[in-house]
DNA sequence: TTTTGAGTTGTTCGA
DNA sequence: GTCGAACAACTCAAA
């Protein structure tokens, strides 16, 4: 009898416990792809291209042997489950809301037929780690302490052979919605792991010094992959094991970031649309015409502070931003410009490849001070130091800003003082100190 | 139970 | 220009 190997959040065939798995149990396998409305829909374009490709690529792997269905998966993984007489159907667990719930329903209806869950998107599986009373950690550096005391398995290796059911229909995947000029990363498991080895042998020795800079390609740009799955976490990991180093010991504790956001969202799956600390609700924070002509200005790079304008750009023109300047959009959004962190992430959540909702919703909250271990609500960036110090030689603002191509080095980040402010670039829509002391007052309305 | 120490990512001010 | 302290108190984790 086969059995059924329904890909989600898991688009590869190397370090695939379930794969494995499904190949060790059965004479053959279906391996099958779910286009779910309910999940397409909110995705955003680039987010939704990148899958599509990404999917492109694993049937090619696969020699052209996915199966593509659409529906509602509690419809049309049981029916796919008669079809072939399937003896179970294998997956990797989702953790997220939704996908929580999805699976329930499935599991349901496939009725005898078991939905075996082996693996996860993550090294340590959500819910594993724990303290030592059974609460789940709510401050990063203990959660990461017990995660790496925990351990994680060693990836299992690609099957040698995938036998496959023959003759089954496969649905056609839908065109890629139109996402302009966006430039997206090369998709698939092939392309993520070239990433990785080029990240590892060219980037991690610097990782440390240079991840804040957003002017040089220091960054594993791995998000994206992870996100789909094109990578499992435990790949990079077991690399990292026989590695030394100031930047081994960052990098994996990005990945453990990864995985804390999403053990603390399994926990409080409400936290991804509400304030982790309720009294975050009683935050005064702006709406009406002229919020949404700021939030507007934000979402198109016209503030007028040029490390904020360049981040958003690249928003639009890679569906990625630099995690640092992640952190100085999102505090400009929220105590700059008073507006919600809800706000931001939904429009993150829109325009990012690799949009993932616990680490967007929990990077968001952080910044906001609403979240778990959240940064001390009178940190507040400021926008022009943030650009001087990690973006020292301007190049990452002229690249993104094309009006202010013509100033050299740092002076980028202050076009008011140039002797002839450049053509076409706005003057700051607000001004940051007035701001900051408006939004220390705010925050200190709601202190606890 | 109580106590103690610590906590991703900053900025400003004054010496 | 550089350095350290203040910003405020709170929650969490662990002994």
């Amino acid at each position: 009898m086969p059995s059924i190997l329904w890909f989600r959040r898991d688009l590869r065939l190397t370090d695939h416990p379930a794969l494995c798995d499904a190949v060790a149990g059965d004479d053959t396998v279906v391996p099958l792809f779910v286009l779910d409305p309910a999940l397409l829909e909110p995705a955003g374009g680039p987010r939704v291209r990148f899958m599509l490709d990404c999917l492109r690529a694993l049937d090619d792997d696969l020699d052209g042997r996915l199966v593509v269905r659409t529906g509602d998966p509690a419809d049309v993984v049981p029916a796919l489950a008669r079809e072939v007489e399937a003896s179970a159907v294998h997956i990797s667990a989702d953790f997220n809301p939704y996908g929580r719930q999805r699976d329930y329903h499935v599991a349901r209806a496939l009725g005898e037929v078991p939905l075996q869950t082996t693996g996860s998107p993550y090294a340590v599986s959500p819910g594993r780690v724990s303290k030592p009373d059974g609460t789940p950690y709510r401050v990063y550096t203990p959660f990461y302490r017990a995660w790496t005391e925990h351990g994680y398995p060693r990836p299992p290796k690609r099957p040698a052979r995938i036998d496959t059911v023959s003759g089954l229909r496969s649905d056609r995947l839908p065109a890629a919605p139109d996402i302009g000029d966006t430039a997206l990363p090369e998709a698939g498991e092939q392309a993520a792991l070239r990433r990785w080895a080029d990240f590892r042998d060219e980037h991690l020795l610097k990782y440390a010094e240079d991840r804040n800079r957003p002017d040089i390609p220091s960054t594993s740009r791995l998000s994206a992959y992870l996100r789909w799955g094109c990578i499992h976490p435990r790949t990079p990991l077991a690399d990292l094991e026989s590695r030394t180093g100031k930047g081994t010991e960052v990098f994996r504790k990005e990945l453990a970031w990864r995985e804390f956001y999403a053990d603390v969202l399994f926990h409080q799956p409400d936290s991804a649309r509400d304030h982790l600390q309720p009294r975050y609700a009683g935050l005064k924070v702006d709406s009406g015409k002229s919020a949404d002509e700021r939030f507007a200005a934000w979402t198109e790079g016209r503030t007028g502070y040029p490390i904020v304008d360049a981040g958003m750009r690249q928003l639009r023109a890679e569906a990625w931003i630099h995690n640092r300047i992640r952190m100085v959009v999102a505090s400009f959004l929220v105590k700059d410009l008073h507006l919600g962190w809800k706000q931001g992430a939904r429009h993150f959540m829109r325009y990012l490849v690799d949009g993932d909702l616990a680490s967007n919703q929990h990077g968001w909250q952080w910044v906001a001070g609403s979240g778990t271990d959240a940064s001390p609500f009178y940190r507040v960036f400021n926008p022009v130091k943030q650009g001087q110090q990690f973006d020292p030689s301007g190049d990452y603002v002229r690249r993104y800003v094309p009006e202010l191509r013509g100033v050299d080095g740092v002076a980028v980040h202050t076009p008011w003082d140039l002797p002839a402010p450049p053509d076409g670039y706005p003057t700051p829509i607000v001004e940051h100190d007035h701001e900051r002391r408006e939004a220390l007052e705010r925050y200190e309305a709601i202190k606890g």
